[in-house]
RNA sequence: GGAGCUGUGGUGUAGCCUGGUCUAACAUAUCUGCCUGUCACGCAGAAGAUCGCGGGUUCGAAUCCCGUCAGCUCCGCCA
């Protein structure tokens, strides 16, 4: 088949579709664009012509032009096509109140098309429902529907803000490396093998924390990035192998400081990105509070459904699972299910499946009826233990009461994630606004039992609260951090703290976490070194800014704010990313494959 | 590394549990014809699927079983 293409090259396009309006009416305009949809009448054929700014009827008859029209009569479904005319009123009761520029339509003197399309596999429309293979297959598609086109706009104005906002504060943006080197700790690095150092590998950023440390050392004072980090790590909704974000530094600093500019900042892109008028400052919590309250130290706070604690009771009372788990220094909570006491059986299993896991090793649960609590398990409460727990979780008939008895660890993490499916399912979520929180007082160190030491819960740069430093020696999980994590509505945003920039105190932590002076100098001499040279207090916070984006875009993953993200594989659909290489490549780069041949 | 969900014309679904009138249904998109005020245009007609892939059970598999691939959600992992 063949069609007639067409050149643009003499006109110029002299508005966007979406602009029109009709203080317009009678221009003469050149337009360019995609057709969204065409409608023929047989002697009067309208096109929906459309481009990042919107749609505009455009009008083809034989009164306006004959040649025209007949070639509307070729234009199909994403067609980019170029149209002279006039714009015009629309007749009476033929407006489109849906349309922004639905009160005019343009009368088509002259048209050509500029490129013919094959039909697209799916709707270039908002909210279509397909599956997401298909979508990253044919990204360039998925991102001319305007809901993908407004989260890139979003997502550009967020950056852009935060540009303005940085700026006007004596921040400036300092790119650094993304072929770096390779360091302990954290994430899985992707690395990049070195054709002129046979054996040697870059690896790309975790992220720039070493690099804006160091230029705190060269008296940048305040420095930020927004920028690519990668981590070869798993994916999920929220995480991507590469992602962006928002990083800043300062000098002569507390974490105080840190914060109010942070806030300032947030609040500064919510109102200019999305309207959104954000109070500030944002509330705290400690991470203890965090935990005791919602199971998790990245609360969402739309919604109460808060932990509640009956390991008192459970101590002393006739059921053993209770009992024995407060005796192996566990805990015993629970958290209350308004309304959902009418569960089936079924449900309440799907429940426990759900709790299973998080390493739950069951789900304990009372239902409340006018009579007191109903359940398999009643009958080893006395009538006291039953009106304790009913008056602590200030229980009303049907509602239905889930208990996790166990380590700490795997209460919180079971009744947090619980917590999170109920305020999903009853609805708490819907329309609560944008909840954000600070969670400080993070523990600087946590024992690792797989690697039988301490790991950094931050990062090893972190700053031990001052009067907490001589427990370093002594009790190291006990030291507290001066570290500040901003959370909204459930997701971590960011993380930062002030920072050690003390060669002596890095050394000790070092140590702590169980780096040889050896490595430690192996891999961060460079760090120590200039922490000699005369390095101000700092401190700083990272953001991810995907995240940041899809939470103001209202979606439910950064993929959606993103314009090439990676399936859960961490693969490209649509370049077939990651692979094979040739193996003139890999002998200039003096790698040699060990991979075992499976049979198939 | 593990658990769960999904995979049926271009797209979205039904059918699957309980195998056979499934020679696979519906919507939409597509194509052809008609149509001068539509904007979810309308009307008439047509074409389009070996049911993700491989194997097994069976007289017979979209349907049951095993394996495998892909996508998604989650656990682990993510300083």
């Amino acid at each position: 088949m063949t069609y007639a293409v067409e050149s643009a090259n003499d006109l110029r396009r002299t508005h966007m579709c979406g602009v029109l309006t009709e203080a317009d009416t009678d221009r003469e305009v050149v337009l360019m664009g995609w057709v969204q949809k065409r409608r023929d009448h047989g002697g009067l054929i309208f096109v929906d012509l459309r481009d990042r700014w919107g749609v505009v009827q455009v009008v083809f008859s034989p009164e306006y032009s004959q040649e025209a029209l007949n070639k509307a009569d070729r234009i199909r479904s994403e067609y980019v096509i170029a149209v002279v005319g006039r714009v015009q009123k629309r007749p009476e009761g033929t407006e489109n109140p849906n349309l922004a520029t639905g009160a005019i339509e343009i009368h088509v003197a002259q048209a050509r098309i500029l490129n013919a399309a094959k039909t697209p596999p799916f709707y270039i429309e908002d909210g279509v429902e397909v599956d997401e293979n298909i979508r990253l297959r044919y990204r360039y598609l998925d991102l001319r529907r305007p809901e993908m086109q407004r989260a890139l706009e979003l997502r550009h104005k967020a950056a852009k803000t935060t540009r303005d906002f940085l700026d006007g504060r004596g921040f400036i943006e300092v790119e650094t490396p993304m072929l770096t080197k390779s360091t302990p700790e954290g994430a899985r690095d992707y690395l990049v093998p070195s054709r002129v150092n046979p054996g040697s590998f870059y690896a790309l950023p975790q992220s720039p924390q070493l690099f804006k440390q160091i230029l705190m050392v060269s008296g940048i004072d305040r420095y930020f990035q927004i920028v690519r980090c990668f981590r070869d790590e798993d994916l999920r909704a929220d995480r991507q192998p590469e992602f962006t974000q928002i990083d800043m530094e300062m000098s002569f600093v507390s974490a105080e400081d840190v914060m109010e500019v942070t806030e300032s900042m947030i609040a500064e892109i919510c109102r200019q990105a999305t309207g959104l008028e954000v109070k500030v400052p944002f509330p705290r919590l400690t991470y203890q509070e965090a935990l005791d309250r919602f199971g998790t130290d990245k609360p969402d706070l739309r919604f109460g459904l808060e932990l509640v604690d009956i390991s008192d009771v459970a101590a002393g009372c006739g059921f053993k699972v209770f009992r024995s788990a407060v005796q192996a220094g566990g805990l015993v909570k629970g958290i209350l299910a308004p309304g959902c006491g009418g569960y089936s059986r079924k449900e309440i299993d799907e429940l426990t499946q759900f709790a299973l896991t998080y390493k739950a090793k069951g789900l304990a649960y009372f239902i409340v009826t006018e009579d007191g609590l109903k359940a398999p398990i009643a009958k080893f409460f006395s009538e006291d233990e039953l009106v304790a727990i009913r008056t602590r979780f200030g229980a009303r008939p049907g509602d239905l009461i889930l208990f996790v008895a166990d380590q700490p660890t795997v209460v919180y993490a079971t009744l947090g994630a619980l917590r999170r499916l109920l305020g999903e399912r009853l609805d708490l979520t819907k329309d609560a606004g944008y909840r954000f929180t600070w969670v400080v007082d993070f523990p600087l160190l946590e024992f690792n039992d797989e690697e039988g030491r301490f790991v950094a819960v931050h990062h090893p740069f972190t700053a031990p609260r001052e009067e907490d430093i001589l427990l370093l020696a002594s009790e190291p999980g006990r030291v507290r951090a001066q570290a500040y994590d901003l959370v909204l509505n459930g997701v971590e945003l960011g993380g930062g703290s002030i920072r050690i920039h003390r060669r002596d105190l890095q050394e000790k932590v070092f140590e702590v976490i169980g780096l040889t002076p050896d490595e430690a100098l192996e891999k961060f001499g460079f760090l120590l070194e200039a922490f000699d040279y005369g390095t101000p207090p700092h401190g700083g916070i990272a953001f991810g800014f995907d995240r940041l984006v899809m939470l103001l875009a209202g979606r439910g993953t950064i993929r959606d704010v993103m314009a090439f993200p990676k399936t859960q594989s961490a693969s490209d659909l649509m370049t077939d990313a990651p692979d094979k290489v040739s193996r003139r490549q890999l002998r200039e780069l003096h790698i040699g494959l060990d991979i075992q041949k499976v049979d198939k």
